[in-house]
RNA sequence: GUGGGUGUAGCUCAAUGGUAGAGCACUGGUCUGUGGCUCCAGUGGUUGAGGGUUCGAUUCCCUUCACUCACCCCA
């Protein structure tokens, strides 16, 4: 028979891992709330236009990554593969615009792509996701970026580049990218194969080709915050010197590109050097005219993605530290163990996390497991405690031992052992 | 989709053209009601799968699959 087992690019988070997953979720919560985000959970299952209409029709994600499948009445429908136009989407169909403006919304959650799996790239992946809509003032660009700068330094991740840069807009996108083009159409020949492909279809991208013969060529080529139209320029301008102000430390990209079609002024990634060719640990920008795209009212709006699994291979060691176990409770004997198993159930009411061993099982041997688990402490009761009416109560780390009486069991026992 | 690397016990890895071993982990004993340490023992592998060469393949060759890194793309 065939081993069953996860798909390729899917991966089983697994105790140990989960808790991590936990903690940097908690603190996501807290950080988030702090700077006025709201929680949002939208579907992992979207129908496909959404998506088409949002990212651009001939990005990669659309035309060879998405996981796109027909539902039972024969609509195209996919698995989300990022989460923006989820947020939008439901920004509309839930009419939030009628909110006092901007709204503030963050989510978590997987997102699907079916991409061939590398150091920090699964099909199946995190993203935290932050979104301001409604609001085109360049504090708001400061605002976010101030949120995402605050959280890595509660990470406690180090070695995190900020990076900056404004692609313009519907006014002067189209004759800076007629610019480059006109820059790049004379030096074609020593452009790399990828890059002759890119010329036509998104000649942006050749700016951050990791090739060294296009660098040297890319190096010189005009830049889109040198082409920007007044408004962008003054945006720039402005969310720059937000940045100082609240002394956030940043550099100016002038080849930053975004791979979304969506994309408007201010773009920025968090970069690293210590995770191998995916070194963008969170990445996003200014989408202003994404919600008209998709049916609503002229509203610009930013925000960002984070990956979550790249999040977590910075992690410092010290925050993988598990909860350990409280007490351990060695009943030696069926009527040691009958009676300690409702005091069990009680100790878990208030929260303390306590496991029992086998009553059949002797004392060395459940002292072992006790062990194991790493509990703080140990509560034996066995047929001498028991006709004594009392237990004992074991410190692991210093060994004290103290007896307890039966009754009022459960009150002596967390009056010892609460941390 | 393209290219490179790697597949031996649950984990980390050895070894040899003559049908495999260590450490860790696990179970038990040493220790009849008190854990960690020591020592001893045990469980555990059709050497990823299929085919070929050979008297004989885990080792050499081919194919395939899986994992992994990189390109592409992207968080």
């Amino acid at each position: 028979m065939e081993k069953l087992k996860a798909l390729k690019g899917f991966k089983d988070l697994l105790p140990g891992e989960s808790e991590r997953w936990d903690a940097v979720a908690s603190l996501v919560r807290n950080t988030f709330h702090a700077f006025g985000f709201s929680p949002v959970r939208t579907p992992v299952l979207e129908r496909t236009t959404l998506f088409t209409r949002s990212i651009g029709e001939t990005t990669d994600i659309v035309e060879k990554e998405m996981y796109t499948f027909e539902d039972w009445d024969g609509k195209a429908v996919t698995l989300r593969p990022e989460g923006t136009a989820s947020v939008v989407r439901a920004y509309l169909e839930h009419r939030l615009g009628l909110h006092p403006l901007p709204v503030k919304l963050y989510y978590q959650g997987p997102m699907f792509r079916h991409e061939r799996p590398q150091a920090g790239r699964l099909r199946q992946f995190h993203q935290v996701g932050a979104e301001i809509i409604g609001e085109i003032d360049p504090k708001q660009d400061v605002e976010l970026l101030s949120l995402l700068s605050h959280f890595f330094e509660q990470t406690g991740i180090s070695g995190l580049t900020l990076e900056i840069n404004s692609l313009g807009c519907p006014l002067c996108r189209p004759p800076y990218r007629k610019t480059l083009q006109d820059y790049f159409q004379v030096r074609l020949g020593t452009l790399c194969e990828d890059c002759g492909r890119r010329f036509n279809s998104n000649p942006l991208r050749i700016l951050d080709c990791k090739k060294a013969t296009c660098k040297t060529v890319t190096q010189e080529a005009p830049a889109s915050a040198d082409h920007l139209c007044p408004e962008c320029e003054t945006h720039f301008k402005a969310v720059q010197e937000g940045l100082n102000v609240l002394k956030l430390p940043y550099s100016l990209s002038k080849h930053l590109v975004r791979g979304l079609d969506y994309y408007t002024k201010t773009a920025f990634e968090m970069t690293t050097t210590q995770l191998g060719a995916q070194n963008a640990v969170a990445a996003g920008g200014r989408f202003d005219g994404l919600v008209e795209a998709l049916g609503g009212p002229a509203t610009p709006a930013i925000g960002f993605a984070m990956g979550m699994e790249r999040i977590m291979q910075l992690l410092p060691e010290s925050q993988h530290e598990l909860p350990k176990l409280r007490l351990f409770m060695a009943p030696l004997g069926e009527v040691a163990g009958q009676h300690l198993f409702p005091v069990l159930y009680a100790l878990r009411q208030q929260g303390i996390c306590c496991e029992m061993g086998k009553p059949s099982a002797a004392l060395k041997r459940q002292m072992k497991q006790a062990d194991r688990l790493e509990a703080a402490f140990v509560l034996i009761a066995g047929e001498e405690e028991m006709a004594a009416e009392q237990v004992i109560l074991r410190n692991m780390r210093t060994k004290a031992q103290l007896h307890l009486p039966l009754s009022n069991l459960v009150e002596g026992i967390s009056a010892q052992i609460a941390p």
